[in-house]
DNA sequence: CCTACCGATCGGTAGG
DNA sequence: CCTACCGATCGGTAGG
């Protein structure tokens, strides 16, 4: 009985995101979403209490995948470039296996009710803020050369979030090659000491 | 008269423009607009002919800067290098200049009617075509090392267009400066024989 | 999980 | 550019 319940609940979250990433949040009605999970409109409120609930769970579960990614990540590396490297692939892994809420969370958070908002906003400066943290670390051990620490910022999050648009599961990149293109890639543009022994630069 | 017409119907693309980035297009009501622009929401359908329209207009306007932008900028340069170079700063220049257009352009596209939406995504290929061009020239001139084109296509345009996210007319950096930045990193990860010299890595 | 239904809001038109 | 209004659809509830 509760396997059921759980397991229509989890289909019910699996389809919105699907549909949230394909349609938007705004033009998903919930009468889309009935139907493509096979029942009446109605029905979906014996397993969720309301639209922005189904959003506000998508976006924080996998804020919480970062952030659980990155602690993981941070526990192997020691040096500045391990360290990044292994933050960056971490990342690009959790997008790559959540292809749907990804999309969601990097397209459709303006969408969450206030107070939710604020709260994701909160946290995800936070985590780019250890992002920056890894970036300064490598700049003190004079391993890394930035002149702006923020764009650099910007550029490594651009180049690593555009993931979710182009990675296909069947590819012939799997999602730890692909954070490991994006960290050489970004160490070069870091000007890392060793961006010259990488694979990328062949 | 026309004078009044003219303005009063760019007041509206211009307020749509800005609705449509900060709620998005579907949770942008034409009530909304009229509020915003300071008109009964029936009085916009003297100036447009339909919210999807709207978007069109908005999308294709921002295509054809794009376009347009280029054009001018590969005529000024000559060798691979200084070519990349121009071109980002060109693509650049048109977010910085656009930035509630460029945000609905990357955002709202997959809301354009079905026909727009074809027609869309071919010009978006071509115009991502010419850049990729510029990489293969650089190949053959063996001024740019790439071991995998389509990704790092995807890494340049990833870079470039998050510019709308965090741009802002008053802040440091010149649309100009941020190109030229851009192109730096880009040229950097390409391994460009002459990233050594670049003002990026100082 | 369904039937029946609610008030609110949607994009857009008629007619001036 | 406005008043008045249309049918369709919205998120969600009552009650079983």
């Amino acid at each position: 009985m509760a396997q059921t319940i759980l397991t229509r609940k989890a289909q019910i979250k699996a389809t919105a995101q699907n549909l949230f990433k394909e349609k938007g949040y705004s033009a998903t009605s919930m009468r889309d979403l009935a139907k493509a999970v096979g029942i009446e409109p109605a029905s979906l409120y014996s397993h969720i209490s309301s639209k922005e609930e189904i959003l506000s769970s998508i976006c924080f579960r996998i804020a919480g995948e970062f952030n659980d990614a990155l602690s993981s990540a941070l526990t192997i590396g020691s040096n500045p470039i391990d360290a990044l490297t292994n933050a960056i692939i971490a990342h690009t892994e959790v997008i790559c296996r959540n292809l749907d809420a990804a999309a969601v969370f990097f397209n459709e958070w303006k969408h969450l009710p206030v107070h939710d908002l604020e709260v994701f906003k909160h946290k995800r400066h936070q985590y780019e803020e250890k992002f920056k943290q890894l970036l300064q670390e490598g700049m003190y051990a004079d391993v890394f050369h930035i002149s702006d620490i923020n764009f650099t910022l910007r550029m490594l999050f651009a180049s690593m979030n555009a993931t979710y648009e182009w990675y296909k599961p069947n590819g012939k990149l799997t999602p730890k090659e692909i954070g490991l293109q994006i960290a050489h890639y970004a160490l070069a543009g870091v000007n890392a000491i060793n961006n010259k022994e990488t694979s990328f630069t062949k």
